[in-house]
DNA sequence: AAAATATTGTTAACATGTTTATCATATTGA
DNA sequence: TCAATATGATAAACATGTTAACAATATTTT
């Protein structure tokens, strides 16, 4: 009789293991973002901005991993927000400079300390080693060619 | 020579290594079931109510990785397209029933050996030990409570 | 049994993911 | 130079993610 191949347990499908894990880390960041009415995204753009200072969008959505229809949404709620300015590049004018404000810092500062602390405490409870050895795995299968 | 302080690359960036990985495995899969007109989602979806042969929507959503409303849209979708079934339970008549139809089983037909064939190149690509290595810390960090 | 509570599933509202199309500006090539 | 092409960013359309509220049915409590 035919064996119809039958599929992994979900904790051993890749695509699963993947979400479930993501979840696991971005449940309690989120929770906190919350407070300050941001999403994950909202954030994570945010940071790059702050860390960049000035910065176009295709460069965000790159250091973010955000597409670019997904991120001009977004900084335009961070605009709307006061937390971002945006101005045209004046060499190139198709391109903008994304710039944060002192709203932007404000916020960065109220949530950044926390932020560490739950990868800092996620570290911890791993094992930096296994810890580490996951952020390696998880790049050697970014990197392979499918 | 100095080093300058600074916040980890977004490789080393737990969150943002998890949606690479993610990607990285996905867009194959995502560009195959689009020939079918399905979504990562739907398929998941239909795979978990294949094995089941009836299954309520509470362990679908479970054992699929979707929120309840996610899943309430995705049934809907499913059902239009005839690819599913649903029933309500006549023991507890909250629940229902979900049941692929042959239709449904025509659409995993057409699409299992080639998305197994994709999770088998990544296995090769990565090595078994080194796969099996990512799936064993990827459930150890589902695991732990932040 | 009636009221309170819990469970199952849906709806609503807003944000993002994803693909395709489009607009404006730059660059290239004949 | 000017037409063709490439690039940066946005818009549109549909699907899912996320949280909160809600409806219907079951279960528990009094």
């Amino acid at each position: 009789m035919a064996m119809t191949p039958r599929l992994p347990s979900t904790s051993r499908s890749l695509p699963i293991a993947l979400l479930r894990a993501r979840e696991r880390v971005m449940g309690p960041i989120r929770h906190l973002l919350s407070d300050s009415d941001l999403t994950e995204q909202q954030w994570r753009v945010l940071r790059v901005v702050q860390e960049s200072g000035g910065i176009d969008p295709t460069q965000i959505s790159d250091q973010a991993c955000l597409l670019l229809p997904s991120l001009t949404r977004i900084l335009q709620k961070l605009d709307e927000k006061g937390l971002i300015s945006r101005t045209r590049d004046q060499v190139d004018r198709r391109r903008q400079v994304i710039r944060i404000t002192a709203a932007g810092e404000t916020i960065i500062d109220a949530n950044m300390a926390a932020s560490l602390a739950i990868v800092t405490r996620t570290r911890e409870k791993m094992g930096e080693e296994r810890y580490e050895a996951l952020l390696d795995l998880l790049n050697e299968l970014d990197g392979i060619e499918i």
